[in-house]
RNA sequence: GGCGCCAUAGCCAAGUGGUAAGGCAGAGGUCUGCAAAACCUUUAUUCCCCAGUUCAAAUCUGGGUGGCGCCUCCA
């Protein structure tokens, strides 16, 4: 498989530390609100780089944290009267009922902050024992002058980052590119003990402590937004390669942004939608399928209309499926056909390229293409047949659920059964048929449809969906 | 000022040297009592513009134009 490496500006072979093991860390949200569409862009994402590395057979140590104390936090709950403590609780919580309906799965380890105080100061130690930090009254500071690698992930150089810097320079700092690590307490804002006094962590410190800790001092993947290259994943290359003396992370993938209206959407800016008002008025699948539908690194656009457009495309894969699974009901069982072995061959092509596209940086377009290929295949030589064969229908089947599933679409399986009531309609809409009485077949078909449920009328019979 | 990305049909989007995937929407047709679903046909002689390299360029080079991001909390 492919990767590009933002590190190297370049499209790498992985080749994972262990045979067949990845190791894999992504910065997880801030967990002070609701995560808008552009925050679940990288957990899609990178769920489905996960999702693809264990349908190759490898085994996933994946470690996404939550950041559960800093300035954001500390601001927010007193906003709110309550506890950061609490404020955490409440927003890990419903991370993870968004995460769940955008077929998220739950990462090896969710680590907090929080709770890694002690690794993190261990961390901190082991820079300034290394001299690569500084202590000024109870605040530590990384220096940035002394790593000589600074700005190899952000191909920037001290000097130019110097210049274009808009940061207010806090005196106490030896250049204005350090950074905190550890920042002493201030009234009424949480802190715990170190050696350098009460306090807290600095954001960049945790993400290098938490890896390190559960993942090794050298790890595989490290991913994110695009946004974080510089300073954070900047920042924790130089804490974890001055502490270890050794490679943090050999490969660094960085998602595009979401945009509305061409520009970028942040919580800061205030033109976002969280995913939870999103689900609202569009399934969770519909906005996993829409990032998916372009390539990870590409800016997107966000509106209303490109989700209903994600929403029909992927419906067709829904109705294709569905019509399997009808079909198959129906069908005598015999054996499969030469016709169909030809069906079957070419199906397995079309997993090839969606294979090939996936290897290739995770190219989920052309492997949604893929699917549609095949979606085509079966609609006009499967579903078309009066009497296909037991098997091609259940090879088509669970091919493209297994290809969505590599996704972590198209896995609903359907309701069978409908309440009395529904069932009573659709019975008498088919005697009005029978009896040629099309003005009441008709007006059941649509009392139907404003239930929620749509009919159509096949050869086999009345078959019915939610829509 | 420094670093970087992008421009392909009405919309979305692959393709990075060999003659434009796929999806949505639209049009016509088949099927249907009518629909729906599905299928077939159709929708870019052309990939922002101008030069150049090449037998061959959407793809490479140079120059424009337009848009976006990072350098400040941010996915």
């Amino acid at each position: 498989m492919k990767i590009y490496n933002t590190l190297t500006r370049k499209k790498e072979e992985f080749v994972p530390i262990n045979e067949k093991e990845v190791r894999m860390y992504s910065c997880g949200p801030t967990v002070y609100n609701y995560f808008h569409i552009g925050n679940a862009r990288p957990f899609i994402i990178f769920d489905t780089v996960r999702r693809y590395f264990e349908y190759k057979g490898y085994k996933v140590n994946f470690v996404q944290n939550f950041t559960d104390i800093d300035d954001k936090m500390i601001n927010k709950a007193n906003e709110e009267g309550i506890t950061v403590k609490e404020l955490a609780e409440k927003f890990i919580h419903e991370y993870f009922i968004d995460a769940k309906g955008l077929g998220v799965d739950k990462a090896t380890v969710h680590p907090k902050a929080t709770e890694n105080i002690d690794a993190i100061i261990e961390l901190i130690e082991k820079l300034e024992k290394n001299g690569f930090a500084y202590n000024v009254n109870g605040d530590v500071y990384f220096n940035t002058k002394k790593f000589r690698e600074y700005g190899k992930l952000s191909q920037q150089s001290l000097d130019d980052l110097e210049l274009g810097s808009r940061i207010e320079v806090d005196e106490r700092k030896q250049d204005p590119m350090d950074f905190a690590v550890w920042k002493a307490q201030k009234p009424g804002e949480p802190a715990w003990d170190s050696p350098w006094g009460k306090g807290r962590p600095g954001w960049h410190i945790e993400c290098s402590a938490m890896a390190n800790k559960y993942l090794g001092e050298t790890i595989d993947i490290h991913s994110g937004g695009q946004d974080l290259v510089f300073p954070h994943h900047e920042n924790e290359i130089a804490q974890s390669e001055a502490a270890n003396g050794k490679p943090f992370a050999r490969y660094w993938m960085h998602n595009g942004f979401i945009n509305v209206d061409n520009k970028k959407m942040s919580k800061s800016e205030g033109n976002f939608f969280t995913v939870r008002e999103i689900a609202e008025k569009f399934d969770y699948e519909v906005i996993r399928f829409f990032m998916l539908s372009a390539h990870y690194r590409s800016p997107i656009n966000f509106s209303a209309e490109l989700l209903e457009q994600a929403q029909n495309g992927l419906e067709r894969i829904y109705n294709c499926l569905d019509n399997l699974l009808y079909l198959k009901e129906y069908v005598e069982d015999r054996e499969i056909s030469d016709g169909e072995k030809d069906i079957q061959k070419r199906l397995l092509e079309t997993k090839a390229k969606f294979i090939e596209g996936m290897d290739d940086d995770l190219n989920t377009a052309d492997a949604i293409a893929a699917i549609f290929d095949m979606v085509r295949e079966v609609n006009s030589n499967i579903t078309a047949n009066t009497n296909p064969s037991k098997e091609i229908i259940e090879f088509s089947h669970s091919l493209i659920k297994e290809l969505g599933g590599v996704l972590g679409i198209a896995q609903k399986e359907k309701e069978k059964n409908l309440d009395s009531e529904i069932e009573e309609l659709i019975n008498q809409r088919q005697q009005a048929r029978k009896e040629k009485n099309w003005k009441l077949s008709d007006e059941i078909r649509d009392k139907l449809k404003d239930m929620g449920i749509a009919l159509e009328d096949t050869p086999q019979g009345v078959k019915w969906k939610r829509v």
